[in-house]
DNA sequence: TAAATTAAAATACATAACGTATCGTTGAAA
DNA sequence: TTTCAACGATACGTTATGTATTTTAATTTA
């Protein structure tokens, strides 16, 4: 025989349904809108999308993994982080957008995402390296450009000073005991960014 | 005939078994040693405890409500706030403490509480009120302790400096992206604490 | 154009836990 | 000894899960 002659952009067979997939994602991000990823199910989202639910189950391990796609297609257009020659006034911005975007029903939604993280590992872990981790690079490059500045100390820890910044806003975003308002980000900022800029003089 | 005399400190019939109450608890805590709070079920625990689950659900409206009670009844008598005169001295070996602790199974648990509480608001609402809210009370006094000894300033803001602290223990332990580990335990005190002490003066 | 291959849709099914209902038994107070 | 609610066992209807089966559709390769 020899070998299978398959042209290398395309695999043989019909071809995966590029409306079919929009009419999940599309499905999900509807539904997500006054359902809990808890509530939702398979089966509501196959029966909005009008296909199958077989052909969701070909594509997607569960629910939460398709849940996590459909908030990345919605959300990472929608992400950006605010430029700023001042390291400071960019994060300002950056903080008081999240919290304002946070405190609505993408709050909601990012939280239950962590939320059944809990129970699937390998979905928060998915979470973190296609959602997380590009916010926290674009913090991470600010932050580098304040130490540059003299903004921020030389040694600043970079990993340490976002989770003091983004720290309290998941916390309150997850437990619930205080809201995400307007309040909160200002003293939020004035606090944690003035005690990053100040830590190495008063050491 | 006249009125049901009925003593005032018991109401009729057969009273609830005591020995029910602990087994139940008690096969709670065993099963969520090694299983989360989303696999465990009440039937799991009627079978471990060996009572009906009928007599579970005559006092517990759902599992999470059983997983809170058994959580607080294990946890409230192992968790004191460290003494000490100093207020910087006593967080430390607080967050040290926590970090810890919440480093074990301990801190699964907290997560996965807080997970369920994302699509139950009322079992949110009661881990907060019967766990965290003493917690945050503690470590309130001992700002405020202080704040009277001149370690932090007069008008620091109790509840935002709380959540500085805590903020990004609990945005670990929930989206674990680094561990919790000592060197955070350090590091995050020496930023975090330093920031809160010196805010006013740099103002 | 036919064969090969894989996707999609419909349907059925076994499974697992939920929460409720029923009913006979048991423990403690009056 | 009567009364009353808790307990335990059992059965049941419900709901969504994930898999299996089969037919039809779409696309490439020969």
């Amino acid at each position: 025989m020899g070998i299978k002659t398959i042209s290398a952009n395309r695999a043989p067979g019909r071809p995966r349904s590029q409306k079919c997939y929009q009419a999940i994602m599309n499905a999900t991000i509807k539904l997500l809108e006054d359902t809990t990823v808890r509530d939702l199910t398979i089966e509501a989202i196959a029966s909005e999308a009008k296909v199958g639910k077989t052909t969701i189950y070909r594509w997607w391990c569960c629910k939460t993994a398709l849940v996590v796609d459909a908030f990345l297609e919605y959300m990472i257009p929608r992400a950006h982080f605010p430029e700023s020659d001042s390291a400071i006034e960019a994060l300002e911005q950056q903080v008081k957008q999240v919290i304002d975007v946070y405190n609505g029903k993408i709050g909601r939604i990012v939280a239950e995402i962590i939320a059944e993280g809990q129970f699937e590992p390998e979905i928060l872990a998915s979470f973190r390296e296609r959602f997380l981790s590009g916010r926290r690079a674009a913090a991470t490059e600010v932050i580098e450009r304040g130490k540059q500045n003299g903004e921020f100390p030389d040694d600043l820890d970079v990993e340490l000073a976002i989770d003091l910044i983004y720290g309290p806003i998941y916390y309150r975003l997850l437990v619930g005991h205080i809201p995400l308002n307007e309040t909160f980000a200002n003293s939020l900022l004035k606090q944690a960014i003035n005690g990053l800029k100040r830590s190495i003089e008063t050491q």
